[in-house]
DNA sequence: ACTCTATCCATAGATTATCTATATATACGG
DNA sequence: CCGTATATATAGATAATCTATGGATAGAGT
């Protein structure tokens, strides 16, 4: 038996990008919140998030800065730019179409 | 800009086994059905189709038969098995506990 | 007869995304 | 001083999908 994915793959980009949006935060703290808000469903592995991340900055999605976080520990910390702003919008909508189309194929007919 | 998948990776096995609760079906034609249920959002390249198929097979989840087609073509017709109907409805139930998840983090708090 | 298109199956190879496993480092509580 | 949680990162394995082929045949149109 295949081991199911913690993630629904391919949606892992949005989910970091959509979490950027409440604030600025550094790797460990956006598993943290997509895992807290999502209520333990989603997890994302450090082999996923730290590649992703990196993906992300490479793109132009967000930028990175080296901080302090409140407990004294250095961190890198994610902000949003503009162009990841257009391209979480741009993924946004192309989920919704592709959640509708799989809704209709899973609905009876 | 890497190429979009045409589907939502991890659910193909799931699309194909819920449209062979229709009916029995053979290849090419449970790919035109998802596109054509989708409103074409959805399409099923082949090279992703034929070896979905065949690890339904192997996981004996489905069922094939080799018959004619209504316009005397050779084709070979799937069947969905009792297994396989139990895997339907644990990805169903697992995507839909997935998906609103995912709605969750996408929501703004 | 011939050609074109749609139907039908299948595999090889590339690409990409995710996971597992590992490595490093440090703050803090007990 | 030891364990746990915090924090980043990479290497390698695995899996799923795509692109690109290859082959075969029915039927329509010319």
């Amino acid at each position: 038996m295949p081991k199911k994915s913690e993630l629904l793959p391919g949606t892992l980009d949005m989910l970091i990008l959509k979490t950027l949006t409440r604030a600025p935060m550094h790797g460990y703290g956006i598993a943290q919140s997509i895992k807290r808000i999502s209520d333990d469903v989603l997890t994302v592995e450090e082999g996923s998030l730290y590649p992703a991340l990196q993906r992300l900055l490479l793109q132009g999605w967000v930028k990175a800065e080296w901080k302090k976080t409140e407990t004294n520990r250095r961190a890198r910390y994610y902000t949003l730019t503009a162009e990841g702003s257009k391209q979480l919008g741009e993924e946004l909508s192309q989920f919704e179409v592709m959640i509708a189309a799989i809704g209709r194929v899973l609905q009876d007919a």
